[in-house]
DNA sequence: GGGCGCTATTTGTCTATACATATTACATTG
DNA sequence: CAATGTAATATGTATAGACAAATAGCGCCC
């Protein structure tokens, strides 16, 4: 059985993968660095003996990774890796507690139907007189308090959210599975624990906690705006990245 | 002029991304919720009027890009936004000051060639006897201090370092510049300063502070562990994210 | 009714060809 | 020599046709 020279897509794993693994190899080695000009397409069909539409897609792939750029005439190039990235992964709570085979627990503290206040307004770039709901609660790993949410959602953006009662059902599950958002700024920093946080938290005052804010839009409109608090000591996020993926 | 049936390229932008905004706009808008099949290859092929392998790139760049997935005999399907997840940018400390229009400053204060100690070989999976370059130093936005680095790199795998001074340049852009990684991990955590850090970062001791720890391999072959500590009040870490990009 | 295998359908991959578009390098001209 | 036009070249997009692989769902048999 020799390699023949059409129609063979049968063999292992798909021709267009094989080429694809063999250059991300290459410029993960270091063997292409940045910068270095990879050979032309008509070089790789050569190369490869496949069709220029196979060497295409391989290409195009790599560029929409943004492993290499692409510049007519002048050719592929490896690119740059463009500033450090990370993907930082906020899943659920509830899901990620479960995830560390914790138990997870819910606690609704407050819950507000009103009028958009100066501050609720800041938050939120909403306007004057939007009903909003402002919501606190307390999530706990492992009978620990872990974390408190304060949120608020505009109500005018998502009317269905009055009616529900928030007591068993977390805010961020219920609004996962039924509201989706086109944009979403997410804002990490430290701070100290106040006296009610810490009472909440049953941490010292003055200790650090780790704040994720995070606002969502769906085109331009606002939807919520979240504070989670974190005991410092107690929570991290972690990431791991592979710039191939 | 009507719409010819064939070879259609010149007219405004291509048609691939016109059936692409297309289907992620209906996707965006909700309009194709979560777990809705699409239509069919042949379907959006009559739609479109186009060849199969057109739509198919279509479908497939929306898959690799993870708004879509494909099975077959079944169809396609917008998937459920996995978890929220923010691409965090973390670039260069230098960079980021100059962005902001302030003005950067760079401090050596410690630097020290050793044997990995009990600590170091704990921060990046070191076998023993492994040569490392201690560094120890101060970013300043505004002439403030902005962020203390804590850094060990491992000199068999970087032995160049060994040669620079890390006086004048700041080891991270030394490293962006020579040294390419292929895995890492990003772990974010708040804590409280203690009294050597309130010194260095001109804070009050206690005070909250954002901490962010990177370690970056190279083949599995480890690198460099570097913890940036940054005064809480005075830094965050910012992401904006739309799920199309 | 339950388990098994067949088949039709859908996506996955590949080819060969064609024309469009951008850009570099070179030649021509003023 | 500089500005400008032109040809060569590499990528971008699109088509039609073909076969491969997975699988949902149906019918068959016990």
């Amino acid at each position: 059985m020799k390699a023949t020279s059409k129609r063979d897509a049968g063999g292992g794993v798909a021709l267009y993968q094989r080429i694809r693994s063999d250059i991300e190899g290459r410029i993960m080695s270091g063997e292409w660095p940045p910068g270095h000009r990879l050979p032309f397409e008509h070089e790789l069909m050569n190369t490869y003996s496949c069709a220029r539409m196979t060497v295409n897609k391989v290409l195009s792939g790599l560029a929409a990774a943004g492993l290499v750029e692409r510049r007519r005439r002048a050719g592929s190039f490896v690119s740059r890796p463009k500033v450090h990235s990370a993907v930082l992964q906020i899943p659920d709570l509830k899901a990620e507690v479960e995830n560390r085979g914790e138990r997870y627990g819910y606690t609704l503290l407050q819950r507000q139907k009103r009028q958009a206040t100066r501050d609720d307004k800041a938050r939120l770039d909403l306007g004057p007189r939007t009903p909003v709901l402002a919501l606190r609660c307390r999530h706990d790993a492992a009978r620990q308090p872990f974390a408190l949410e304060d949120r608020i959602l505009n109500l005018d953006a998502v009317p269905a959210a009055a009616d529900q009662d928030f007591s068993i059902v977390p805010p961020s599950t219920w609004l996962v599975d039924h509201v989706p958002w086109t944009e979403a700024e997410h804002r990490i920093s430290a701070g100290n624990a106040d006296s009610t946080l810490a009472a909440e938290l049953n941490i010292e005052e003055g200790a650090a906690c780790l704040i994720i804010e995070r606002r969502t839009w769906r085109s331009g409109e606002p939807i919520t705006a979240v504070r989670l608090i974190h005991p410092g000591p107690l929570y991290d996020l972690t990431a791991r990245f592979t710039p191939s993926s």
